[in-house]
DNA sequence: GCAAAAGTGTTCGCTATACACCCATGA
DNA sequence: TCATGGGTGTATAGCGAACACTTTTGC
């Protein structure tokens, strides 16, 4: 019997009645928009790591902890964007396959067979900083490219997922908080692909460019990069300081 | 004793446990923003409409009941925007002295008194069709300004009302819902100071005239308005079908 | 006629867009 | 030396901000 399914059992008492968290944690990565799914243990089922609201624990806070037992990852950008209450969003054949597939037997009236509303964040991670691979709490997690996602994902899973690109999308019109998605370096031409894949819109090099440094938040960094057959390009990085004013005041356009 | 406040101690079956919605329903009337208010029972807090989701309801339906229980409207603009969720966002001791005031004596584990998670809706409706002093539910409703609401507001709900405020500036940047709160017919005159009221922030006549008809939405109408001492503006309404268009799709700047 | 408010026209400047040109590098 | 990609310059169009001018009405 697997551990982590087993604790559903006895959990009920310590957190908020019917209401869960789902997170969908973006990354990029080598040109690609990816959302970190979990497989449900011992199914071929995918769906986003969530988990549930503990007595003391703010909504926040509930969120941070999942994001952070996911990914070890403490202080990143984390935004409440929907509650999803469908009274059929949940089903309960679904969750009792999903238990009993790791030797859970549910009881009839145990709380995860229950209507369900789950608030939906959205993380913002460097995807360089985690180790999606390991096999954290017996879930193995894996970054799936927003373009091209699996078939088999549980629940209204997908539409959640959909939801919060939207909200990203919104997001990246008037407020600045892309550079959680980015390494600590990178060039101009990674920034620009990271803008193009998630508002799947092409930009000019020129024009992007001279936006992008117009902020004023980007440091150049005198070391270039030995890599093709062309001109090697600079590295950049973000001067935080300058940047939080962005992220926290000001509305701005897309470039 | 209070037949609605009383209901309370029965419905727990009814409805999903420990989430709520309140809605912040605007209204303009006169050049002022409105909120709609509730004088809980036989006291002098004041608060937003508010209610619980019942098994078979969704979300959006739910908040629809409520409206409609509270203003009579059926079919309006409608959001949710945000969740508030804080661990002592509601206070006991108040759910106490609302009921208590009201002659209900609630027992001790009841489930007013536990936590709550509070999903917050904004509607938009057209204030000259709401009859807001009748005693609906046996809770006077209030039409208060923006920017005068009053001190005794109950729980978090006044940062509830400031949020939504947020969430209605954010979709005015970029959605075109603002006719649901507007009369049938209306001036120029009467939209700018919509625009401005919302906005905290002048235009110029000039500009927002060009603007607004620039979007090919409004119809003019040939009436004319006997009033002052000036030349008489021209009433105007919407053609809704050319105006859905932008609802749904298309993102737009404010003017 | 004058004040007040409505409607329309015009200029100015910014910036988004498009494209052109030069630079650096490895094959 | 040529192909490839990076960096910078420049011309054009469109729109928003600002302001000026005209029109209508009651006093």
């Amino acid at each position: 019997m697997n551990g982590r399914y087993a604790d559903f059992l006895y959990q009920e008492q310590e957190i908020l009645p019917a209401v869960s968290i789902d997170c969908v944690i973006f990354g990029f990565h080598e040109g690609q928009l990816k959302v970190l799914l979990v497989n449900f243990g011992n199914t071929q089922l995918y769906g986003l790591p969530g988990g549930f609201i503990k007595n003391h624990e703010s909504l926040d806070q509930a969120a941070q902890q999942i994001l952070y037992r996911r990914t070890g990852i403490a202080n990143t950008y984390l935004e409440q964007f929907y509650v999803f209450g469908e009274p059929n969003r949940v089903y309960s054949d679904t969750h009792k396959f999903i238990m009993e597939s790791n030797g859970v037997e549910l009881p009839p009236e145990h709380f995860l067979l229950r209507r369900f509303v789950s608030i939906g964040y959205y993380a913002l991670v460097d995807f360089t900083k985690i180790h999606p691979n390991s096999q954290i709490e017996n879930e193995a997690g894996y970054w799936c490219d927003i373009y091209d996602l699996p078939k088999a994902i549980a629940f209204d899973h997908e539409r959640i997922i959909q939801k919060a690109w939207e909200s990203l999308r919104m997001m990246l019109d008037h407020k600045l908080a892309f550079f959680d998605l980015m390494p600590e370096t990178f060039t101009m031409n990674e920034l620009q692909s990271l803008f193009e894949t998630i508002l799947n819109k092409k930009f000019l090099r020129a024009n992007f460019q001279r936006k992008m440094l117009g902020l004023g938040i980007l440091q150049r960094l005198d070391k270039k990069w030995g890599g093709g057959a062309h001109k090697a390009p600079y590295l950049y990085k973000f001067d935080e300081a300058k940047a939080r004013v962005y992220a926290n005041s000001t509305t701005w356009e897309q470039p």
